[in-house]
DNA sequence: ATGGTTCATCGGCAAATGCCGATGAACCAT
DNA sequence: ATGGTTCATCGGCATTTGCCGATGAACCAT
């Protein structure tokens, strides 16, 4: 198991640096990882093994997807015992919101009536 | 120019069905099509050859971002002349930033602090 | 009609992505 | 120590993505 790197690589929870905008949207733009936050955030503290039992996929593949939304800054893993537990880093995904909508702000667009 | 397919494609802006939530965020999660979006929320009514003469890229691969984001909904494409005005759907990013946030504030995860 | 723009589409190619089964480390029991 | 979980990582594979140059249609001049 090298799944041990640091102590314990969660708490760092808003450690995106610049442009991260996009990354983090990437991560968030497939089905199943949306799927998985969508669960983490109705039940908050799953462990890798819960999204293993209600996805039709290997568990590799699913744990690369977690490893995807790690690394995005989407989630926060935690190792418990011989289980890694996984909660949501809400702030991140909450940014990356106010970011999105900024943007939708920004120019007015009126132009949808007929002319 | 087989471009000239219905009438005018753009005015049916919040046409997504059902799950287009991940869709929306794949087109959004990548670097150039995030810039084409800033550029449009910045300038509002961009034709494509705007875009040309701001991005590294060739008018090929910029059409093919064009036609994704307009796929996803996230752009409208009106013909006027001879080029194509791209316009952004506010309304629809604001749909997705809307969700976004709506699923971080799901699970309030207050675990931030120490313990 | 002729020529010049603008831009969508068509191969083609390299790289990235998504998926899998297998392997083995870390941990927990016994 | 032995065996059973849990899960990250590896190699391999098929598909998708991102990019390009070239082509040609639609439109605008003249």
């Amino acid at each position: 198991m090298k799944r041990r790197a640091a102590t314990a690589c969660s708490k760092d929870s808003a450690n995106q640096p610049p442009d991260t905008f996009s990354e983090g949207l990437k991560a968030l733009g497939h089905p199943v990882r949306l799927e998985i936050v969508r669960q983490l955030a109705a039940r908050d503290r799953c462990c890798a093994g819960d999204f293993c039992s209600c996805l039709p996929l290997a568990q590799s593949t699913i744990s690369q997807h977690l490893e995807m939304l790690l690394a995005a800054g989407i989630v926060n893993r935690r190792p418990e015992g011989t289980k890694s537990i996984f909660t949501l880093n809400a702030g991140r995904i909450a940014a990356l919101a106010d970011e999105l909508s900024r943007l939708s702000a920004c120019c007015p667009n009126p132009r949808k009536d007929t002319a």
